[in-house]
DNA sequence: TGTTGGCACTCTTGCTCTTCGAGTGCTAAT
DNA sequence: ATTAGCACTCGAAGAGCAAGAGTGCCAACA
């Protein structure tokens, strides 16, 4: 159903000032500021028709209009203007996203605390692995009875593990037992990784001390671990600013919904590269976030990895604004991690380092 | 000044009674359970006199009694039962710890969680890395573009970062290199990689591509890393469930500064392993905090590293619970990550409180 | 001297009642 | 179709009031 020029513009001049003060908006000041030229009774009667229409609606009989989801919908689908982040904002967050990637670990963390910085709303980063495999294994002899594992990745991360074993071994043996999983256990996926073959593997190295197991453990883990999509969510206390969570129980039940992890974020992969998508209220499928919007924002990261960065705040959200920014830093992402192509504008890096991981334990 | 038996027990009534229920503290309610054979009129001298000592304080004429910050480091220097956890609880804890402590990655992040979840206050851990040099070099070649730095480290920590070149490289010049920088760059701080040394290093493996200066930069990299001391806060959204922050913006100031890091934490190696640290009120040097309490327990994590583990509550807070919380996650800790010699699983180590000056300014 | 019952006093909390103003819906005039 | 005008509604904010909790103090008592 087409709606008349008019009604749109007063829509637009509702859910603009809403998102502004978080108050209703009542007619006389539609026909100050909205430069239509029309009373404000003219407006009260689009007002009463927009109503009924469904996408305003009034907290009591004397207030002003609020915006409901079906009104905020038709704004994001219609009326919003595109934003685009001026090229001084954009280029500061390209330098900022550059300065957060370099850090060794945790650089989802680190951009989703740098999303939620630059919307101030709590934000989420996750990536989903496209499954993985062991591309090669070393092991690297320290001392007769340490060693470290080292796997390379089909996504080439990289993870390691320092073994330390009761007895000691000689180095041929692990050589033997290097080659010998270089052989057989590259390539494939987890579930391959059988106890038969670990066993023949065994055989075949004349390991009596259970090295084998150890290793594959090792792979087995590394790859499972791939496998979970990583959700890291940051800044859930900019929710408090927000007036729609002056209200504690409101404001805890949603941070600890969100604390809770990843499950916010949509299905991963129906979203094209560089794709902003809005969920409003209560087209969210969790409760708890049917009185919220998320605004998502994907990214490829290369070898079939994706990425996903969202925001969460509440339905009178800057939608317009908060989507420049995380179409930006989506595609600032893509280009950073995406696929071989260098990146154009970077002179700096002339080696393209990928992720490592640390691990201690 | 030494207070009378009776006035102690009125106080730990005080305490004890507010702790639970945040609400003033009458003389009635003092006199009917907490079992002292004497009426409420006596104790509404006693509490007078303890109002006139500085211990109490009452929020309006007509109200029951509140700790001031002083009555609780009363309580908590003399006063508090020391608790210990029961065994069932004490082996909960701690296979909840060692199954956290298997993943992989971030095991600091999950000591942070698992503190949070046990005493449902927000919680905060840290480590502080002893001096760390690189243990041995590794590079693995992949191929002519491509190669994987390994490096041990002398806490026994691996990391590893994947290098693509865009010119080809062959393996002797890799396996020369290595050699190399085991000879010169092991064992030494990160200020002793001088240009100077790299340049050398570079001039006699004949290294015209800068390899050299790629290695040492990660060493840098890694060793300056380790030294920043790592803080992982989580739990923030707890706070919400404390009624002393049901005004969101206060609440919104605590967390935000939490979230900002770990500024919390006082001075890391003041306090031996195992030692329990509380921090009161306006004991606690920034402002934020001014309201609300601190507690931490340090913890050995081996080789010179130490560790914190802390909660942030309001000033009413469960001390003593918390306390033997952390003190138990502390040692058990300590037992995994620490030196050599274990700590027989069962015995735990005495629980030392430590005091503060109660002048606090 | 320390303890206790009693009582007047104070101050918060929760309630109702009122006022005020913003914003509406409707009607009649343009 | 638009507009001015007006009566009406409803929430927010404030005043006033009663109830209740808890105190401080005094006088009596062991």
């Amino acid at each position: 159903m087409a709606i008349s020029e008019r009604k749109k513009k007063i829509l637009i001049a509702v859910v603009e000032e809403y998102i502004r003060t978080a108050e209703p908006v009542g007619s006389k000041h539609i026909a100050e500021h909205a430069k239509l030229g029309c009373s404000s009774a003219t407006i009260r009667n689009e007002l009463a028709e927009l109503v009924n229409l469904g996408y305003l609606e009034q907290p009591h009989t004397s207030a002003g209009r609020v915006p409901t989801p079906m009104g905020y919908r038709l704004y994001v689908n219609d009326m919003m203007e595109r934003q685009r982040l001026g090229m001084e904002e954009n280029e500061e967050l390209n330098r900022r996203l550059s300065q957060r990637l370099q850090k060794l670990d945790d650089s989802i963390g680190e951009v989703s605390r740098l999303a939620s910085q630059l919307t101030d709303y709590p934000a989420l980063a996750m990536t989903r692995q496209a499954p993985v495999t062991v591309r090669r294994f070393d092991i690297i002899y320290v001392d007769a009875n340490t060693f470290i594992l080292v796997v390379l990745l089909s996504n080439n991360a990289v993870k390691n593990k320092l073994v330390r074993l009761p007895i000691s071994v000689d180095a041929s043996m692990v050589q033997k037992l290097s080659t010998l999983f270089n052989a057989s256990f590259t390539g494939i996926p987890e579930e391959q990784m059988t106890p038969v073959l670990i066993h023949s593997t065994e055989r075949a190295a004349d390991d009596t001390m259970g090295l084998s197991a150890v290793i594959a453990a090792f792979a087995i883990e590394v790859l499972s671990e791939s496998a979970i999509p990583t959700a890291v969510i940051s800044g859930e206390n900019r929710l408090l600013s927000q007036p729609e969570f002056r209200d504690p129980d409101k404001a805890h039940e949603l941070m600890s919904y969100l604390s809770g992890g990843g499950h916010i974020l949509p299905a991963p992969d129906n979203l094209a590269p560089n794709d902003v998508k809005v969920l409003i209220g209560p087209e969210n499928v969790a409760e708890e976030l049917k009185n919220s919007s998320v605004i998502v924002a994907s990214y490829d990261a290369g070898d079939g990895t994706k990425g996903l960065i969202g925001v969460v705040g509440p339905t009178r959200m800057d939608y317009s604004a908060v989507a420049a920014k995380l179409s930006a830093l989506a595609a600032g992402l893509s280009r950073r991690l995406g696929g071989g192509e260098a990146p154009p504008e970077g002179m700096h890096n002339k080696l393209i380092i990928k992720g490592d991981e640390p691990d201690g334990r």
